[in-house]
DNA sequence: TGCTGTATAGTCCATGTGGACTAATCAGTC
DNA sequence: GACTGATTAGTCCACATGGACTATACAGCA
């Protein structure tokens, strides 16, 4: 298993070289201090696993993570002492599959490693949290069911046109691309009025957009 | 660490309890063959953690959480060989935070006790990717970023009406509602879809329903 | 065979909306 | 002290929308 460790920092460099060399199915094939030499780093090397520190100064660990993924097959796992779930968030977004705590027992850094080099992920317990807490609460995710809900109750030409409304269409445009008479659009938008419980086709629009069905 | 298992299979209860209780650090208090006598036995032994099978018949593993959790402080951590996004998801809304495979290794089914129980989450590597891969895909993520940034660049009171657009107030509602003139509230809405680059009011209000702005 | 739901189409009229303007007041900025 | 942006307010008019109806045709179902 081939890894390259970045780090601006020299002694966490050399402290997380030191945990994973000893061991016999972990090579660290080479260091970088920063994102743009670890670009370089990775496209001589060709690294299976890319330990990544995500606060450095230049170019930081999320940029050089999706540089890196978008030029090499390796899997990149950070290290950072942040949880906050925007930054997981936009680690994980960039491609990384594995998460470490920068106080994290010397078996875990090796065994994340080992889990992203074949295929799964690993994230630390606190990070863990932070995703399942973002998952399981996810505001406006009963609202969602709702409205994908009503709009499952439609019949197939009020479904074109409430999404013909979403888009902004106005009643004659929705009859033009429906083929349809001008009288036709609106006894369909009548309906999903009715079905959907609302007032006007702007609540219709946006009950389309939370039902996920704005193309 | 008190503990209760919860699986409809005499064989797993076994197991696990064999596999658990040997360590000093967790006991078993009691098992249960499904959900219904899983509420019952929590009643009474006040575990700390939860071992739920999902895949139950009768009461299964989601509603039993649900109810469980609903009446004691315990932690819940789920077991099953299913890693679907569906059920994960499932799962962890209901309000466990732990998830293991099956197949899982002896030490891992004591870690996840232990990490559950001090308040982190414990996910299998497996359940882990898929989680991660939910997160990282999220479709319609860029579309929520853009309309947030074009509603940040509204004023205050644009903001309002905005608002008010997308819970379906008509114009002259609108004015009523921030206390100004009909004149004021339509200018205020010219300068929104201006800003919005939009046509008509129907589309104000999906943008705002996509910034996640309506209350 | 009649009932129900869907899709189509129409009329009439009140009200809402969009577009194109102008313009005053006030707060902060250069 | 002039300028800019935000907030307020106004007029006029064309067009869109909503509401309340009626009505035909066709499908599938009991």
């Amino acid at each position: 298993m081939r890894v390259i460790v970045v780090d601006d920092d020299f002694l966490v460099r050399a402290a997380v070289k030191g945990i994973l060399d000893p061991r016999a199915d972990i090579e660290v094939v080479g260091v970088a201090a920063g994102g743009a030499e670890a670009i370089e780093l990775a496209r001589t090397t060709r690294p299976d696993v890319v330990l990544m520190d995500i606060q450095m100064p230049g170019m930081d660990g999320i940029e050089a993570t999706r540089a890196l993924l978008a030029m090499t097959d390796a899997e990149v796992v950070a290290m950072t002492s942040i949880a906050t779930t925007e930054t997981v968030e936009r680690m994980l977004r960039a491609g990384a599959y594995g998460y470490l705590l920068k106080d994290t027992a010397p078996d875990a850094l090796a065994e994340a490693v080992l889990t992203v080099a074949r295929g799964d992920a690993f994230l630390s317990p606190r990070h863990t949290r932070v995703l399942v807490e973002r998952v399981a609460s996810d505001s406006g995710h009963a609202a969602h069911r709702h409205a994908a809900a009503l709009f499952a109750m439609l019949t197939d030409r009020e479904r074109d046109a409430a999404r013909l409304v979403a888009a902004g269409a106005t009643d004659s445009e929705i009859a033009l691309a429906m083929h349809v008479a001008l009288s036709t659009a609106k006894t369909h938008l009548q309906q999903v009025k009715l079905k959907f419980a609302v007032r006007n086709r702007t609540q219709i629009g946006v009950m389309v957009e939370r039902a996920g069905e704005t193309p």
